[in-house]
DNA sequence: TGTACATCAGTGAACGCGCGTTCACTGATGTAC
DNA sequence: TGTACATCAGTGAACGCGCGTTCACTGATGTAC
């Protein structure tokens, strides 16, 4: 049956949006077309009027994972005054470490992308783009260059965010926050 | 045919080990039984001989890794001295992010395991006490609690070498590395 | 404006492949007597 | 010490299931005249 134009479109967006969810929270391997499919309210058949491949949906998934990424980073700079306290303590909260879905790309996929060369350069541009907006847009104490202190930050958030997820205790996942944000925050 | 008990158990090992490696390298999902047996030299068939299921294969070859990791901070807190420097230098070297397969196990596989509630505890419990032994072993300047400086060495230290080689950028790659060295030894 | 036809997103059955797992079989090792 | 039998790691064919993908079909929408 067709539909119109604008339906098939906003069904487009919704399959590409469940996906990024769902990928960020179980991982490629661990979603099936079948689920996204299903998750989207459709039948499995109708993937391919949509996407390639089950390859194309993850890589056009990471996109828009990374396009809200940038958004949210986008949106941290924009109150210059609180901007890192902010950016970090929204970060490192339960909150974040409670739903990977709507979360960071790379918290969530790292590993699983460096295993893909298809998207491994994009991946490498998300994380170049946003050490470099990070660098120029908060403020830096002295301990050393800014660009060495906005890596740390980043591989500790990154890092913090990771482990605290992956953890079966609550009282260790939530002091490895709170260590992490103390730490990034005492200058 | 029947083979002596120690030809058995080094058969044994060799599968832990193979496994092991291959699953820091691939992943769970990116391993197969064939291909492990394969690596051992022997066929699949066997396999079922050595290990109930795919998935006790790789709670054990968890179980290895970590061990394997355990004694490496052994060998990094015995001596005393330059115990601190030398852990992060050798865990945030090429050789570590170019061999991932030998390397950290929460580095390789912590988004994975973060999914198996059948080694999630033990995870848990492999991070806990790889905090503790390093906030009692390595020496910590003022800045904060001597845990706080643990926790956000440990999550730099995970954080930067996942980031690391995810990314499809030498440069970028090494300087990630480079920088969260020289943030953490500088005290 | 009305009619005839092409388009194409969606359905659900079906296909093929890879993977985890099972199984009948082999034959050297270990054990009972 | 020698013989007969049980044991069990290993082989490779086979099974069953899930998954990605294809396909014949549907029927409302868009287009040509």
């Amino acid at each position: 049956m067709r539909y119109p134009p604008e339906e098939t479109a906003a069904k487009h967006r919704r399959l590409l949006d469940v996906a990024s969810t769902m990928i960020r929270e179980r991982g490629i391997d661990g979603v099936s077309v079948h689920e996204v499919m299903k998750a989207a309210g459709m039948t499995h058949g109708a993937f391919y009027a949509h996407f390639d491949s089950k390859d194309d949906l993850a890589s056009a998934a990471i996109q828009e994972a990374m396009a809200q990424s940038d958004a949210k980073v986008t949106d941290a700079l924009a109150d210059s005054a609180t901007a890192k306290e902010t950016f970090i303590a929204t970060y490192l909260s339960d909150a974040h470490r409670d739903h990977c879905g709507q979360g960071c790309l790379m918290a969530a996929l790292v590993a699983e992308i460096g295993r893909r060369e298809r998207d491994k350069v994009a991946l490498s541009r998300h994380i170049r783009r946003r050490i470099e907006r990070i660098v120029a847009g908060f403020r830096w104490g002295n301990r050393g260059p800014k660009r060495d202190q906005a890596i740390l930050m980043t591989a500790a958030m990154v890092g913090a965010l990771i482990l605290a997820r992956s953890i079966d205790d609550r009282e260790l996942s939530d002091e490895i926050l709170a260590a992490t944000k103390r730490q990034l925050l005492s200058d």
